[in-house]
RNA sequence: GGAAGCUUGGGUGAGUGGUUUAAACCAGCAGUCUUGAAAACUGCCGAGGAUGCGAGUCCUCCGUGAGUUCGAAUCUCACAGCUUCCGCCA
């Protein structure tokens, strides 16, 4: 969420930062709901504060033992007015908030001008990618042959984008989590937490994913799975029973219809992660924060019907080792390059060949104000396919969590928040089972994964 | 799933309808004293917001949301969370 107050003082400069990533700030939209904002805003604190002192006078009366029926007649024409003003105050506080929360971040200055992802600026390339005297073969085919890789199957327990892995290829994948956590905490000084994979909606949208992205997620109602129609026909017996109660009088009695909690599946660790901080003033001295979480991840896909069909490139369910570092806002750009450095580790010590890019202004996330991707060679598609996403947030997360610190002057400020993965995990399995491949099928096991592996140096048949 | 109790500024915690503005203590900050530190003493010390050039004035917040009232931390209802016990369970 951006700064109100950012907002209100320099529109006009905020609407083009807005612009240069595409998107149009309603303007006119904005400055009407300010200005009736502060009208009513003004007036219901007058009378507020007229309500407030009467009613002290009343009090100071009655104490005295005094008649009281002329003023309480007086506060008594207050009321309607009062709630009348409340609740228009509330109506348009929501509709700004409601305008504001689909606002995306502005971006930094350095991100480069552009649409599309074709826009994106290359900052390195890392590696050379191996020439292969043999007819590559993809991850399918690989895996497949290798009888550790079912897609089949996994189609059958769940549906379309879903994986099953076996044996060695298996292990493999946990042996790439764990050699990610035990170089992050070991290396990198990140402190690994475990945390829930489903969340409240209050957490989907301190990280952003809600309100905007609610049909990327998967949800899922406790007490069971419920229909659109079981919703309805539950929310019209709570409200009749409403009605029924105000009518009668009667007292509610617990155990009634209520509402059913909805969780929803984390699409990124990044969301249990950095709502760790939500509503916390953090001391100055615990930062910076740096956490590292290895964690499924689920996405609806919903946006990309037809895309990578094949193979585990994009699934409904996915692992990933996510780093977040939480910091002071002074540090948050030098923060991004050090957790990029962390993620890049990674593919070095896996010996993979990686370029580095910086998204421009049309391809940047919704949240991010700055966003790095790091792309891996994978043969078999003859390109560099993204494995890891980097990006500082600065307060946009913060503003919606109030996740906050205690400057020097003891002052409540907001935190930077970052992260980014490092790496995600089938992504990095694919990328070993094609570059290590051999000419007979097999595929060589990268050495820092040996350890991980009970000593196996080659996956053959 | 059942029962009981609880939820108040960074922490502990008083506060059962108005008489002052949420007491007190701890932590924190500043100062006095001291060669320095500690102790002691003095003062400051929740968050968000409106308005104003400013000093200031005002509003909101006692788990969340409704309600009763001229007036609610306090009374009523619902929900959430925490603690303990019972049942079930990996």
């Amino acid at each position: 969420m951006l700064d109100i107050q950012a907002l209100r003082t320099d529109l006009a400069g905020m609407a083009a930062r807005l612009a240069t990533r595409g998107f149009e700030l309603d303007v006119a939209r904005f400055q009407e709901l300010e200005a009736q904002r502060k009208t009513i805003q003004t007036r219901t604190q007058e009378l507020q504060a007229r309500r407030n002192s009467s009613s002290k006078l009343i009090g100071h009366a009655k104490a005295k033992g005094e008649d009281t029926s002329a003023i309480m007649a007086e506060v008594a024409t207050l009321g309607d007015e009062l709630k009348q003003a409340e609740v228009q105050l509330d109506e348009v506080q929501s509709a700004l908030q409601k305008l504001l929360e689909v606002i995306p971040n502005t971006p930094h200055s350095t991100v480069p001008p552009g649409k599309s992802e074709a826009d994106n600026v290359e900052v390195r390339k890392v590696g050379t990618p191996a020439k292969f005297d043999f007819a590559v073969k993809d991850h399918v085919s690989i895996g497949e042959g290798l009888g550790g890789l079912d897609f089949e199957t996994a189609t059958k327990i769940a549906g379309a984008r879903f994986s099953l892995l076996k044996g060695p290829l298996a292990r493999l994948h946990r042996a790439l989590a764990q050699f990610m956590l035990d170089t992050h905490t070991d290396q990198h000084g990140y402190t690994e937490v475990y945390v829930p994979y489903l969340v409240n909606s209050a957490s989907m949208r301190g990280t952003g994913q809600l309100p905007k992205f609610e049909e990327d997620l998967f949800s899922v109602n406790a007490g069971g799975i419920v229909t659109a129609e079981e919703k309805i026909q539950i929310e019209k017996m709570k409200q009749a029973d409403e009605k029924h109660f105000k009518e009668t009088g009667e007292k509610i009695v617990s155990g009634m219809v209520t509402g059913n909690k909805k969780f929803y599946l984390i699409p990124t660790a990044e969301v249990p992660v950095t709502n760790m901080v939500r509503d916390e003033i953090v001391p100055l001295e615990k930062l910076p924060l740096k956490f590292v979480a290895h964690t499924p991840c689920f996405r609806s896909e919903a946006g990309s019907a037809g895309r990578d069909t094949r193979g585990m490139i994009r699934q409904h369910q996915f692992d990933k080792v996510e780093l977040v570092q939480i910091v002071h806002p002074e540090k948050s750009y030098e923060g991004l390059e050090e957790l990029l450095g962390h993620a890049e580790t990674i593919l070095q010590k896996l010996n993979l060949p990686y370029r580095v890019g910086k998204l421009c202004t049309g391809d940047i996330g919704f949240s991010a104000a700055l966003t790095y991707d790091i792309e891996v060679w994978l043969p078999a598609q003859n390109t560099y396919r993204e494995i890891s996403s980097c990006s500082n947030f600065e307060s946009f997360q913060a503003r919606r969590m109030q996740a906050r610190f205690r400057n020097v002057q003891g002052k409540p400020e907001l935190l930077h928040t970052l992260n980014g993965s490092g790496l995600a995990v089938g992504r990095a399995l694919v990328a070993v089972l094609e570059n290590y491949q051999q000419a007979d099928g097999s595929v060589v096991i990268p050495e820092v994964l040996r350890p991980y592996m009970g000593g196996m140096e080659k996956i053959s048949r």
